[in-house]
Parts: C-alpha cells; sequence; structure tokens
DNA sequence: TTTT
DNA sequence: TTTT
C-alpha cells in the first residue's frame, strides 16, 4: 500500500563484492557500492567528461540471497529498489543522514553479467556462502557505528548453532 | 552518453514551497522536499503503518523555472530525474555527504493536481517570480557551503547588481 | 522470477469508465482505456501539436478492485505494469495480435484524482460493485473471441446463477 | 512537453539482427524484435514455466544507428522509450493496430553485453552499415505492408549519389 | 515539512 | 474515448 510512488532503477557495476550480514531470524541483508557511469560534455573545454556516481544499495531476503551468491566485484547489475534515507549518529553524537536503494520485496534485482555461468560459484567461495569470514562483524564497529544498514551478522543463523553473543542492532537505526 | 542507468521515479506532495535560485546565467535552481508515502504491516501488532519519506529534489532549466512558478506547498508532482550524491564540508571541517534527485533536461515532471486552476498563481506570488525575498544567496558560504545544490542567488542575475550579504541556511543539512 | 525487465509506467486518464469483469474463481478483472497525452513541434509549421496516444491496460487481483470501484472515466491514474502481447483469432479467422499493460500482482496503481473525494462512489454505483449490468460475459465467443483479456463474466461468481446471454464486444478489437 | 507519462522499459535479447532503414533525409530506424523472459509457476502443477514476451521496438535518430551497427542477434540490451500504436490496413483492407517501444531523442539504450568487444564489428559487417543488401526495402512491400514502422530504405542516401527512385512512405502510416 |  |  501506498500513497506515492517511491522508484529507482540503476545499471551498473559493483565497486567491491557485496558484504553479505544476517538478521538474527538468519535473513540475508546485502549491501553494495554500485557504480553508474555518465559523461557530459565540459562546456568549457567541449570535452566529454567520465563521471562516475556511486549508489549504496541493500538488499533484503531472497534477492539479497542471490545477490550475496552470485555477485562479485565488478558484476553488472539491475537493480529496481527505492530510496531511503536513515539518520545516525557518528563518533560526535551528530546526527548524520544515510539515503540508500533498498531492495527489498517489492524490489527486483538481474544479473547482466554474460552467458555461461559467472562471477560467484567460480571464485571458489563454498557453495550457497561466499566469502564468510567465520566470525562476525568487524570490531570496533560496536562504537561507530559506520553507515551499514544496521548491525547485521556476517554469519547466518544455522538451526541448532549455539548464537554466540553479539551485541548488534545495538545502536544503529533502521 | 551513459555506460549505466541512473534513474529515479517518484510522486508525492512538496513539504514547502519551492526554493528558487538563480545561477549567474540566470538560469533557475529549484529545491524541493518530496514526501512520498508508505505503509507496511508491521510485525508485532499486524497493523498498517504509515510511513512519509522525505526526498531532497533539485531541478535545473526550464522544468525548474516551471517547477518555481506553478509549484507549492503540498503540490502533487511527479518527477523523474537522477541520483546524485554530492559532499561538502560541514562548520566542523567534516565531510559530510547529501543525496539528491537532480532533474534537469533528460528528467521529466508532472504536475498532478487538478483540474481547474491550480496553486501557484492563486497564492499572489508575482507572477513568474514566486517568493522572491528581496536580496541574494549566502555569504560565507565559502567555507560553510550549506546543503543546497550549489551556492545559486535567489534572484535572476540583473546586470551589475551588488550581491548583498545574508546568512540563512547556516549550517544544517538536509 | 525473470531473466529480463518487462516494465511500463503510464499517467494517463480514463476514456470510459473501467469494465470490470470476474473470472469464475470471482477475481476481478478490469480493462481500461487509458490515454497519455504529448505534444510535439511540426517541423513544417512549428506549431505545437497535440497528439494522444491510448493505451489497454488489463488489470487483475486487488488492484483491479480498487480501480473497478473508484476510477472512473477522466480519472487521473498512475499504473505500472508490463507488456504483453496476445493472440486471437477474429471473425474470419485471422490471428489478430493484441497488446496490452498488464497490471498485476507486480504493478502497481495510484490514483491521482485529488483531495476531497473523488469520483466513483458519488456517481451512484452500488458499494463496491459500480456499473455492472446485470448479466454476464459474451456468449458466441468461442467462436470469437474479443480483445477483453479472457471472457471473464462482468458479474461475481455466486453459486448455480444462470448464465444469460449477452451480446457485446462483438467483433471489433481495440 | 508532455501532459502524462508513457514510459516502457525493456532488458531483453534480441531475436534477430536490427533491420536498419533510412528515411529520405538519411536518418537511421532501426526495427527490433526483443525478447523478454519471465517464469511463473503453474497453478496447476506447481511447476515454474518458462514464457517469453516479444517486443516490436523502433528506434530513432543517433541510438539507431548505433543500434545498427553495435547490437545483433542474441545481443543482450537495455531500452527506455514509449508505448506507441500505429494503423494500418492490411491486404484485405482491414484495420490492422501495432503496438510499439518507439525509442526516440527521449529514450535510452544501453548494450549489456559484456567487457571486451562484442558483437557487431567482430561478426565482419562493413563498419558502420551492417547487413546492408545492396537494394532497397523488400518488394511487394507497396501491396501488403508489413507492420514495419514505415518503408524506409534500408541504404542510406550518399552525399551526391543519385537517389534510386523508391515509392517507400507510400501508404504506411506513421 | 506534505498528502489521504 | 480522457485530460489541460
Amino acid at each position: 500500500m501506498a500513497r506515492g510512488v517511491n522508484k529507482v532503477i540503476l545499471i551498473g557495476n559493483l565497486g567491491q563484492d557485496p558484504d553479505t550480514r544476517y538478521t538474527p531470524n538468519g535473513n540475508a541483508v546485502v549491501n553494495l557500492n554500485l557504480a553508474t557511469d555518465e559523461s557530459y560534455k565540459d562546456r568549457q573545454t567541449g570535452q566529454l567528461v567520465p563521471k562516475t556516481e556511486w549508489h549504496r544499495v541493500v538488499m533484503f531476503g531472497k534477492i539479497a540471497e542471490v545477490a550475496g551468491q552470485y555477485l562479485r566485484k565488478g558484476s553488472k547489475v539491475y537493480i529496481e529498489g527505492k530510496l531511503q534515507t536513515r539518520k545516525w549518529q557518528n563518533k560526535e553524537g551528530q546526527d548524520v543522514y544515510t539515503t540508500e536503494v533498498v531492495v527489498d520485496i517489492n524490489g527486483q534485482m538481474q544479473m547482466l553479467d554474460s552467458r555461461g555461468g559467472e562471477g560467484g560459484m567460480s571464485q571458489g567461495a563454498p557453495a550457497g556462502r561466499p566469502q564468510q569470514s567465520g566470525y562476525n562483524a568487524p570490531a570496533g564497529q560496536q562504537n561507530n557505528p559506520p553507515p551499514q544498514s544496521g548491525g547485521y551478522s556476517n554469519q547466518p543463523s544455522q538451526g541448532s548453532m549455539p548464537e554466540p553473543v553479539d551485541d548488534f542492532d545495538d545502536d544503529i537505526p533502521f
């Protein structure tokens, strides 16, 4: 239900491997940095100047899982989501605003890297769970929350695995 | 020319009258705050919770002129533009990032307020130049650029007019 | 799941009241004719020439119900859907292709008619079921499928109701 | 200028090489068949059923030239255009309607085939003018206009070349 | 800060 | 066939 339209459509390339984390329920949350390129004619020189715009993208749910598995640094991707700005406090206690493109159940993702298997699996990541470092999100985050969307764990909760103590979702909004 | 796609589509309502300024060349630059509404079901209570997202929109050129003339606080509008994040320094010299939806020659605007005369003119603004405060863009901007897109004059440039001082929009972003 | 993107975004006005029908399961199916206006500069005369494009829109599910209830001839609406071309045979047995904008569970609709009560209910249609003509979808459709999307009943199915004959929408597409 | 929104966004693959023609002024006009894939869950069997939708795309101007040069059968492409339905008469003199996605100066195209040169040039087409057959559009077209957008020549007019007699633009609308 |  |  919406009494408005809030839609973002991007085609670009990932600046790094996606950052995959998990909510306490085991839901994937993926953060991406996506570059869209444009070039414009410089009024003075008349030359074509390339310009890269970087976008913070946050994915949830099934799409996040696929993105985490198959996208890699450099991957080209189409995404459709919505704009969202969240407010958080930096070290100095100042309000900081971060605008992200949120891709949830209503969004869409299309991998545009070509035909015949690409990225992810071919880079030796264990099937389904690439790039797991085996422990939790970066230390230091507790005190200096970076503009990640939340402070999710980067390890999925698995069945009856003991849930390690984790203080995520402490002070970061969203 | 672009090697990517960067597109934003919004339908929402203006939180205030548009802020119209002018570049030295006399080109209009309009800043808007646009609200898009959405409601989602709260997982706990099962209730429908309304949620408003605010967007900073910057318009240039012909579209800006039309927007400045006809849009008013509360106006419903369709806009199509692109995402752009710009970096500036706050008073403390810290980097601050502001993300805006830029509507330029490649963008689009549609006023969605209805039939039979609307906003703008009917609110007594002088034809074509609403809400002029009579003096110009901030001095001091050199050091503390506010989150406006540039430091444009809010009056069309007219020959060799002296540029008076102004202290609005001091330091608070967004 | 899609390995492609197929998206249509329209803002326009209805040429007539929506045509509401029902599948045997009681699901609403609404057909709309939507006009989008554009004007272009005539190369010869230099004059601005208005041009109206008409779109066939088919809505399903919840969105169809809302559309059927609240939209009326002249209503302004935002719709998001996908392109779909279906093939049918005309009276002469020739293949005919009709392209429609399909708005289903993945689509979106926003009524853009304004503030303070609008259309629909105010035109005396019985609450929730406007414009029912009291009998059902075309007989004879077996041989000459009309360009409606399917041959849905224009009355919600109610138990073992007798299905009366009707001859609307004879054979002329679009 | 538009008092409406009419936008189509597609990502898909070409079913054949593009069909490039030229207006009397030498402007390129390119026709494409673009497939977008989707799959849906069959209600009966519960299985995922693939479904391909074919789109007629017509490109004009600079975009058409680039498309004609670089796109080939199988190429993946992003296009943004508008819906347009044109009416023409078939052999029997009956009205036929064809809906196309028109990509003109307001549209956009992005080739999504990857990195490191692809298609087009590598297939031996003479630089800049692929697939020229050296003579004009199919005979027989005069009487039985196919649903091509116009009856443009498939050869560019070149400098002081004698313009061969051609009867295009005879009876085909659009 | 808007709107329904 | 709509709308401004």
